[in-house]
DNA sequence: GGCGTCAGGCTACTCAGCGGTAGCTAACCC
DNA sequence: GGGTTAGCTACCGCTGAGTAGCCTGACGCC
């Protein structure tokens, strides 16, 4: 059997650099979603980028700089998804209202992303951690200027300054885990769990057992 | 007793199981909460709790057993302490509000077992998810229970048992969101955490910038 | 008091999986 | 055709889960 014919039919085609680097982002977001980082292997990474294994250290280093680049890429998918959704004309509740349909809208269609962005970098200390914290301080403080907006237009602001970051991140937590629940109850309309959300928080249970609705005008 | 002959220094004395199997597990929450399932090591928690692998092994089995273990545990606790502070017979705001207080009262002595609960236990896939998702569906329905209730005293019940359970998963998401934000910023009570709370879910966004604020009674 | 027995306890090892790399091969460009 | 770079196979070494086998002290029983 000296018919060595079978040269390597598998040698994947040469392609330009940044290919490459899509492919195997998009492959570690995937591993790292379904396994979390410790789990996650880099064989099968390059498993399923289609690329061998000393490309990605190559290309994006170790395991924890190929960790750091996916939730780099997601925070700035997601903070620019939501940016991009919000009319800042538009009054406080109606911000709001476009900001969650965008963010659900980005995690319906990004699942992976979300998964690996908030399940699984907070529980990785070191780098990460503080990459993440860094997105949702941004929200925060996204929610946080609408309170105090709104606040002040009502002549409020030193009250609602006060208090305004404490419940920016309550409602930033509040549908980040709606989020988090979601990915387990997919039954449900993005729209019909912002407007959920919207009713909770910017009526509060005390409206709605009333019979009150908030709608988007 | 008079001279206790210090044969070997080193070796543990002997103590009965239950003893040991308590050290054990306590050594493990705080283990696991300072690393993480994956990163925490046998070793590291058979040296904090002053005793010999092996003995773990025995007493609690492998790694995944004894990982369950701590979480039972810690959700029978936690499962507890909140129904511990709730008086039944209260109206819905005031039972919403011994609740919140307890789940912050024990979240703040017993940060480790929040932690593990909370935040490592969800992103290992396999039987630690599922353990965990039964405690936040307790909760889920203990506060479902109570939006209902609300509503039905006001001649609502089928709108409010409609959209329940999602209001319930929110409420429920602020809150364990919330309480991971303060393990970061513990610079605040957890009487004003949970008074944060009740404002923004009891009356909402419009209620409070139109200066209105829930207090107990 | 001597002594057997068994549970509490340990040291020191095996072995697999995975992060990371050395060094080779082949395609593309001029 | 030759240099450069995309790409690979095959390996190393370490870390950490899990175990074999031994030691020892307390207690019951003659």
């Amino acid at each position: 059997m000296t018919e060595d014919v079978r040269r390597s039919p598998e040698r994947a085609k040469r392609l330009p650099r940044a290919v490459r680097e899509k492919q195997i982002l998009d492959a570690a977001v995937e591993v790292f979603a379904r396994h979390g980082y410790h789990s996650a292997s880099m064989d099968e990474v390059s498993d399923v980028a289609g690329v061998s294994k000393p490309m990605i250290y190559s290309y994006l280093g170790a395991k924890e700089d190929l960790f750091l680049h996916c939730i780099r890429r997601e925070a700035g998918r997601l903070l620019e998804a939501v940016q991009a959704g919000i009319k800042p004309d538009l009054p406080p509740d109606m911000q709001l209202w476009h900001g969650l349909r965008s963010f659900y809208g980005f995690v319906s269609e990004y699942r992976d992303s979300w998964t690996v962005l908030h399940r699984q970098a907070l529980t990785v200390g070191g780098p990460f951690a503080g990459e993440v914290d860094a997105l949702r301080g941004r929200a925060i403080e996204l929610v946080s200027a609408l309170v105090v907006s709104a606040g002040s237009r009502k002549g409020l602001a030193e009250q609602a300054e006060f208090s305004g970051e404490g419940l920016a991140a309550a409602l930033v937590g509040a549908a980040e885990s709606l989020a988090d629940w979601w990915l387990d109850h997919s039954d449900v309309s993005d729209a019909v769990l912002a407007s959920w959300l919207m009713n909770l928080i910017w009526l509060g249970f005390n409206d709605l057992v009333e019979g009150d609705v908030w709608r988007p005008r």
